[in-house]
DNA sequence: CAAAACTTATTAAAAAATTTTAAAAAATAT
DNA sequence: ATATTTTTTAAAATTTTTTAATAAGTTTTG
């Protein structure tokens, strides 16, 4: 990012790095706050007033930053307010699912600047990078987006993400498995990866139900249970990046046999696989319920969607099925709860939708299972942005990054 | 803390605050690194190498910061080296146990400027804050310590404490569940109050086995089972200072009952107390075991480390009992470790002593337990200074406190 | 309700502080 | 012994802060 005027790509020493520490501090601040008044930028900053000034009217010839009106003030004269630039910096980001992508480009105030484009691939795509590349190469054609001013992609997937390294240990061909490196060298940009479940928390955390908890615990509730954690007011990753398995941890000695090998882990219990196949188990034992009479015919096509409609309309095989996993999650969470000590617990995804048919029995759970002092000191709300929440952590993610590097030394700034 | 000389207690502004910043960053980098060179300093600071100068110098007047010989160099000029002052700034650090208290005084390099100062009391005795008080002044008296150099006390002990109000909620007398603000009103200065697992994994941190490592789990197991944690290179202490509760979530369904109220806690299977509890019921069953033979008379007596001593002298009885809360804390671990991804995990209390006899079962229930790819990537060690840990990482924790409040603002700074 | 008193923000010149530059000093490597 | 490297010192150049004056509001008070 070149914010010297007259300077590129040069390594910056003495006043000069100071004064692009400055202004990437400033950029930062106006990313955090949308927008700020020249006093409490220079206090922020540690500067004076003339000085937040000068740096303010460089970053506005520079483009990145522009006045925004007037601000309230508590008895005196308005101060004029800043603000970072509509059209300045951009972020490509983009979400793996189990069998389908999803991409969009997001400017700096965290709006979509493209629709949403979505293509076929998975994990295991051996032409994952170059299907990232072009439907980017297109979008960003599409809708005339200058690429100078993409400073970064990220992309969140599934798997075992180690975000330092950039590896997805989850995908089989080994070759493969540096996908940061991949895009990197094919972008020649910078990029950031992440696991979904972490991603999707931190979404959650700046722009979701989580916001402003700085010690939340955010569950992404489907097939499986993925579980990402804010602590002390940052994403937290582990040391290699596998924290959040409470998945697969083991719950039921002897239990049915998990997709990651061990038996009895909690995804056996509580994921949206149990849900389906025991209300499939129900059907086929002809169990009185709704569920019976729409899918008996067709058992393939049943969705956890559905058996949660069932119970909104008083199905009680349904309830009985979600108050089951309500319960099993409940426990897990409790050992969370017991050893974080989380102000907030935010449930997302499909099973999050059943609403109080699962908060009951996660409570009556953790009831059971916290001590009373750690328990009732912890709220559990449902996301009301689930879908959207994994792709706008990872913009945010970015924009973070991108803010907070101070080294004048960005590996990739252009195409 | 008067880094500006004649400048005392006033709000600074402008470049004053400035400056007193720049100063105190460079203390705390002091104390970080032991010693530093000019211009490392200047190179951390950001500023450059003459106003580093500056800035030392006049710490130097002030008697905080003092050269220390001469640094390494790569070729070229020998730099002075510079480092805090022996005898500028001291910290009082106590841990009060189940039934007793010690304390003594640090200096900024981290050692004890008077010999180790004991006395009983508890954390419902009402008399605590006033004993800590007289036990402080007289090692202040009896060791001519200049009290205006004493900055901080720090207060280490068992129970629900929320570090951030400064409370310990398991004090059973309400008035003085605010430890913090009691002593505060008596020293006149600075307090610190946190739990005593998370202090001793703080110390373990700083000084200990869990140096430099990021992300650490650090195990105080002795009657029950304290937790601390460092993420993120941090202390965690959790939304209201719970965190770390491991001890007092449920394992056994219908299990012993817990001194928390609950049933099948950790701590009644993994814990010195099921370890006694079930060593003296052996004897009662007159066992074959060296402690039938020793303590068949003075059950009372019985201590964990007689159970280990038998076991490391080769008592299979006694091997036998360890292994099983060897087996329970490593279920307890993995949990921990599904969860949080740690690098490394700290034994420390009387039970880390049984070394092999306990890293054996712990490391069974974690192959047992875990994802390969994450229990793989942790290492399980024993402290080796558990019984200094806890006041040392109070230590620390002051110190850190110290140097990094950046308000000029200090509310205490003299008796 | 309007004018005075008080706040807060901005601008510009003076004062102070910091960085840069260049030279000297002290050590290392060839 | 000479060239090189790094630290330190000191003066010059630059930048930043301070100060004071002005502008533009809000609150208080007669």
């Amino acid at each position: 990012m070149i914010l010297t005027k007259g300077i590129n790509r040069i390594k910056l020493t003495g006043n000069d790095l100071k004064k692009y520490r400055q202004k990437k501090k400033i950029l930062h601040l106006l990313y955090q706050h949308d927008s700020l008044s020249g006093t409490s930028i220079s206090s922020k900053l540690g500067v004076s007033f003339p000085t937040a000034l000068t740096l303010l009217n460089e970053l506005s010839e520079l483009k990145f930053v522009e006045t925004f009106g007037t601000g309230v003030s508590s008895g005196g004269r308005k101060p004029n307010m800043y603000r970072l630039s509509n059209d300045s910096i951009y972020v490509v980001a983009c979400e793996l699912g189990r069998y389908k992508a999803k991409m969009t480009i997001y400017n700096s105030h965290n709006q979509p600047v493209t629709p949403m484009c979505y293509f076929d691939t998975n994990i295991d795509d051996n032409n994952l990078v170059e299907k990232i590349y072009n439907n980017a190469q297109q979008l960003i054609q599409e809708f005339e987006i200058d690429v100078n001013m993409i400073y970064g992609i990220g992309l969140t997937m599934p798997g075992l993400i180690d975000e330092d390294r950039g590896i997805n240990h989850t995908i089989k061909n080994k070759e493969y498995t540096n996908v940061r490196e991949r895009l990197e060298a094919r972008f020649e940009k910078l990029v950031y990866i992440n696991n979904d479940a972490r991603m999707q928390a931190f979404g959650e955390y700046i722009f979701g139900k989580a916001k402003g908890y700085s010690n939340a615990v955010i569950i992404n509730w489907s097939w499986g249970i993925g579980l990402g954690m804010i602590l002390n007011g940052k994403l937290y990753n582990g040391f290699s990046g596998f924290a959040g398995e409470l998945s697969h941890t083991k719950f039921v000695d002897d239990g049915d046999l998990c997709i990651c090998g061990k038996r009895g882990c909690l995804e056996t219990i509580a994921s949206s696989n149990f849900l389906v196949k025991n209300a499939v188990k129900g059907i086929e034992d002809n169990i009185v319920s709704q569920l019976t009479l729409k899918f008996n015919e067709r058992l393939q096509e049943l969705q956890p969607e559905d058996v949660i409609k069932a119970a909104k309309s008083g199905d009680e095989f349904s309830i009985s099925l979600l108050n089951k996993i309500g319960l099993a999650l409940g426990k897990g969470l409790s050992f969370t709860i017991q050893l974080l000590n989380p102000e907030i617990i935010v449930l997302g995804g499909v099973i999050s939708q059943a609403n109080l048919f699962i908060l009951t029995p996660i409570q009556q759970s953790l009831n059971k299972y916290c001590l009373e002092q750690i328990s009732s000191n912890v709220k559990i709300v449902i996301s009301e942005n689930w879908e959207q929440s994994g792709l706008q952590g990872v913009s945010a993610m970015l924009f973070q990054r991108i803010f907070s590097d101070m080294n004048s030394e960005l590996k990739y700034d252009y195409f």
